[in-house]
Parts: structure tokens; sequence; C-alpha cells
DNA sequence: CCAAAAAATGTGATCGGTCACAATTCACTG
DNA sequence: CAGTGAATTGTGACCGATCACATTTTTTGG
């Protein structure tokens, strides 16, 4: 144990000390400070180098009132699996990238905390985060982002904070992917490719994406006049089961889709296995695309074909806006977005 | 802009006043101090419930010699790829729900720093993040875990550090899978199949669990007195493409395996891509075992049977040794936790 | 039963920044 | 060139915990 005495960082007074100045001067340096001379703020900065000073964010928190700190609140059965791994959502990959990355530039960091969905005690957890950590903002993560009583808890508290990938007209900086849009699209793009029989498998409906999807797919085959067979539109909870379960009473169907358009990932992977087994073949008999794009999917046999929602921009966004606070998240505002489709194998031209 | 005046936390003097005790009472009461009577114990908890008091951590740093935060570097390479999204590595995702975990039940917090491997300048960014979190702990993963640098800068610092999946016999807390049993037990498995020719995808030398790996194939087949043929070892570098050359190799080798080891998921990944082109059947005619499983395996068709590395279990257990500072990782330590193979459908009996 | 040691509790200083405000220097006016 | 206001720099208090140490209470034992 012991652990020796930790080696002494240099502390602002050092720097003043170094540069002949006063502490506040050196302050006034970090935080980038217009009023103070080229010449005063080149002899500190020089002092800063020298010395290898970087302010303490402890410090920095007791005696202002900016912790430096975003909270990211993630969800812990999103995180998890039945054999209590990873569940291989990665989400909290993708932040980590985009929303750090951005927090970093600003001399902020990012913290996760995971939350249980299920868990009545959510509230609190959450309120101990913020009493221990202080956040200058907090960014909600599906399913979080549904949840309006965590959002009242951080307008109650007055901490900003940003949802991602989900909305809310009336407060919080909602920072979002046009789900329709995308739907929207990538039905265009299978209708494009000859396909009339497009078949949708929808999402839980615990998410307002679900149905906005659900709205594009609709909108896209209304527009091109292409009439929609009962049994394409099968409902879905985003789980591998549910999709193995639509894409069997999809290939069963009396009017067989020659196109399935999966709400995500997880269920367009079960639609590939389905066809594996029904003897399907993908693209020269179905072509399926999926929301998300998860990493997995680039391994999948053969590699799908993708709407993208873009996780790591909305968390840097997310994060952005946060520190900026040029929106006063009391006030709802909303930020769409670009999705983008990538092509990959599992589509192709309709079949004869 | 606005964000209103926060909402004031309840602080230990508050507390402190509802017991009508003194903060340091109060201070003892948290840190489980043996030296306070039940009764007064107890009505400063009470004090603390009814208030919702949760101590902020960053007064506690000021205070305290502790900062009640460990730091986990990743490696910011890993996590990208060429789209500049997460490249899919679990590491993070795993790592939180491991070490956040084992951090949260102990009132401590994770927060990960993603450092460049080629970076020159990652001893500064490691230096600039000690000075300004001041965490308690430091734990590295793979690849930075093999970066005896960035080591000597913690011991020279103070502070307390754990490598996760590679080790040092000189200082750290070395948490680590058993490479070599892990791969000779694949092979023996394979072997028990009635596999003879059993092939190895080698990882990049880079890593010392490549070479442990590649040892424990060799002992298993040596073992078994089962001779492998040249072309049977092939080189790899843990990426996709990599794995696709070793396959294409493999199976135009004039003594092509009927069974093959991947040092990971992606390579793995690979051998069934090519498997599906050469119209090799899996587990038909070859069997493949990968290493890691990373949860997109799962969704391969078939799934594919691999070697887990228990990466939650050491996050929590690097986590916990830091916490608790049994050890001095000053010296070196090594903490060896089981690894499992995870039989799904990618390996069958032997053809014929 | 009282002294001495041990246990329980309280007091004030302190960590390293920022804040509010005071003091100084500077730049313009008329 | 004095007088005024703005820009620049400095001073000391303060955030909310813990630490070291002082004080009070309890226990122990001769």
């Amino acid at each position: 144990m012991a652990s020796e005495s930790r080696t002494k960082s240099p502390t602002i007074r050092d720097v003043a000390a170094a540069a002949g100045v006063s502490h506040q001067t050196v302050s006034r340096v970090i935080n980038k400070s217009p009023n103070v001379k080229v010449a005063l703020r080149e002899k500190v900065q020089t002092a800063i180098d020298e010395l290898g000073y970087v302010p303490n964010i402890a410090a920095r928190r007791m005696g202002g009132n900016r912790s430096y700190l975003i909270l990211a609140i993630n969800d812990r059965a999103r995180t998890l699996d039945n054999w209590g791994v990873g569940r291989g959502n990665d989400w909290v990959d993708q932040m980590l990238f985009g929303g750090m990355m951005e927090c970093e530039k600003n001399g902020f960091r990012m913290i996760f905390d995971l939350i249980d969905t299920e868990n009545p005690a959510a509230g609190k957890q959450l309120a101990a985060a913020l009493s221990s950590l202080r956040p200058d903002g907090v960014i909600l993560t599906p399913p979080h982002s549904e949840n309006q009583d965590l959002a009242d808890l951080l307008i109650a508290n007055g901490t900003p904070f940003a949802r991602i990938g989900s909305s809310n007209k009336d407060d919080g900086i909602n920072v979002v992917m046009d789900d329709m849009a995308a739907a929207q699209a990538a039905t265009q793009s299978l209708l494009d490719l000859g396909h009339r029989k497009v078949a949708f498998i929808a999402g839980s409906s615990d998410y307002l994406a679900s149905s906005a999807r659900l709205n594009g797919y609709r909108q896209a085959m209304a527009e091109a006049k292409s009439p929609i067979h009962p049994d394409w539109e099968q409902p879905g909870d985003f789980s591998f089961a549910s999709g193995t379960l639509a894409a069997e009473k999809l290939f069963a169907s009396t009017s067989r889709p020659t196109a399935i358009l999966a709400s995500n990932d997880e269920m367009a992977f079960a639609v590939l296995h389905q066809a594996d087994k029904f003897g399907v073949r993908v693209p020269e008999d179905l072509s399926v695309i999926s929301f998300d794009d998860t990493p997995g999917v680039r391994f999948s046999v053969p590699p799908l074909t993708a709407i993208r929602q873009p996780i790591a921009a909305m968390a840097r966004r997310a994060a952005s806006e946060l520190i900026e606070q040029k929106i006063d998240s009391q006030q709802g505002a909303e930020i769409i977005l670009p999705f983008e489709l990538i092509i990959r194998r599992t589509t192709g031209p309709a079949p004869e």
C-alpha cells in the first residue's frame, strides 16, 4: 500500500510566483479573460508551460460555480445482457468519442452514470449524482431521454440538460436525427431499386422514434402509390427474438415481401438468420435495410445496408451546447442532425 | 445563459445543524469511522437521509488527499475507425460496466481518457489528466498497458495503477486472463472433436497476449502429438483484412485445415466470410473458434464459438484493488482471472 | 473513588481555485 | 495637464469537505 507521497503538482500560486504576477492574473489567463495585456499574458503562459501547470478541476469547482463536468446518463439495462456482459450497444463508446472529445477541447470532462430504466429510485440516483458532482450539464440518452421525471428533476435543480435521440418540445436541448425522413429515404431507396413489396418491422412503441420511422415508411409508400399489404407491417421491440418472429411471419405471408426495412440492426440480423433458414438469398431474393448501424453490422454476412444514427455527432453537439450555454435548456430547443444511408451488401434490385 | 440559480444542495454543516452535532461528526459517519456512538451515528444518518445529503466529491478532494476518482485510459485509435465512428470494441462499454459498478459501490467515480497510442505527447496528456483530476488510481488498457513510459510516469507521480490484459512482473497491479491456457483449452476442444488439422491465425506481435496464445496452441498440439503443418500458423494483426488474407492462404493450402483458431473475433469473422466465398461450410467442413467474444459475435452466421476475455471482471477487479489499496502498485502483482470458452455454432466434429 | 488512559466529539486551519471588490495604471476628454 | 472613466492588476474572503489537534466524556484499574 503506502503509495508514497504523491508528487506535488504546481498550483496557481506557484505559477504566479514564477511569472511575478498575482494569482488572479494567472486565473485570468487560464480563463482567457480579455482584460490582460499581451505582454503579461505571454509571461504567464510561459510560466504555465514551463511548470506544466494544469488547473485542478476540483478546486475550480470549489471556488467557482462551474464544475467543468458533463454527466451522461446511460441505461444500465441496455449495457447488460443475459450473461451480465455488454450487450453490444455502442452508445457509450460513441458518446465517449463524440462527447468526450468535445469536452476535452474545452477543458471539460465527461462522466457516465448507468441508471436502471425500471428502477423506481432512478430519480434518487440522478439527484445523488447531481449533488455529488454538480455537473454543468447532463445528457440523457435513450431510453432515459423519454423519461420526463428525470427532465423535471433537472429543471427543478437548475441543471441544463440535453436529450439525445428523442425530443420534447417543451424543455431541454433535444439533439435528434430525423427518423421519419430517414425511414422515408430508406424506403425510397428500395422503391428506386424496383421493389414494390416492401415490409417494415417496427420498434418498441415506448420510443417516439419507432412511430416516426413507421410514418416515414408509410409516407414513402404512399407517395409512390404503392399499397401496403397488411402483413407487411410487423410489430417488434428491437430484440433479436422479435425480429425472428416478424421475419417468420413475413416469409410465411401469402404476399412475401422482396424488401424489408427493420427498425434496428438486431432485428435485421434476425431477418438475415431467418432468410438463411428459409433459403431466401440476400440480396438476390430479398433486400434488407436496418436502422442504427451499430459496429457489428459490418460483420454480418452479407454486411448490412443501414441508416446510421449519428450518435457520436449527437453527443458532440449536445456536449458543445451544454458547454457553450447559448441555449436555455429550461425552454425547448431542437437540433436535427443529418442521417446517413450506408449502402452495403444487403440491398439490390427487386427480383425478376 | 440564464440557467437560473442552481438549487443549493445540503452541505455537511446543514446536516450537522439538523442533527445537532459538529460537522466533523457527520464526516465521521460518512466515512464510517468506528469511533462514533451508535445513537449519534443513527441521528446523523437520519438527518443525512432526510436532507438527501451526498458529499460533494470536489470538496472531498480539496480537503482530503483522496479524489474518489479512478481514471481509465483507453486507446483512442481503437475507438475510431475509418469512418470516424466507434470501431465496435466494447472495452469501454464493459469497463463502464464492471469498473464503474465497483466504483459506485464505494463512492468512487470512473473517468475515461482516450489517448492516442502513437501520439508522442501521450505522456503529457496523462500528466495533464493526473494534475487536473488527481485520481486515486489509474487503469491502463491495451495497448497502453504495454507502454512502460506511462507506467513509469505513474510511478514517478506516485499514483497507484493497474494494467488490464497485459502484465509486467516489476510494477503495477496486473489483471490478466491466462491467454496461453485459454488458447490451449480452445485448441484442446478442437482436438477433442477429432480435428487434427488445426490452424492458428496469430495476432499482432505488439501484444504479449499474441505470443501467449500462439504458445498455447503449440502446446496443445504438441501434447496431442499432432504435428503442425507450416501453412497452419498464419500471421495476422487483429484486422479483418489480415484475417481475410490468412483465410485465403489456409484454404489454398495443400493441407487445408479442418479447424481454425483465430486470435480475435474480427479475424474470425473474416474467416467466415472467406469460408462462404470458398464454399466451405461451417461447422460441417470447418470449425472456427475466436478470441475476445465481442458482442457482435452472437450475430455472425453462424454464431461464433469464442474464448471470452472477462473484460468487465478485470475492470471490476482492477478498480477494487485500486480502491482498497491493499497492494502497493509500485511493486508488481499479478491477478489471473479465469477465461471462459463459449460454445456456439461454429464448432463441430471433424469431417469424416 | 479518583487518576490516568481511551474513546468520543468539537474547533479551526487548510486544500486550490474563483469571486467580489479595491487599487492601480492607462487613455481620453475639454 | 488635471479630471474622469475604462482597462488592468491585486487583495482577501470563500466554496465544502478533511485534517490535525484540542476538548470533553467514558472507561479502566489500583
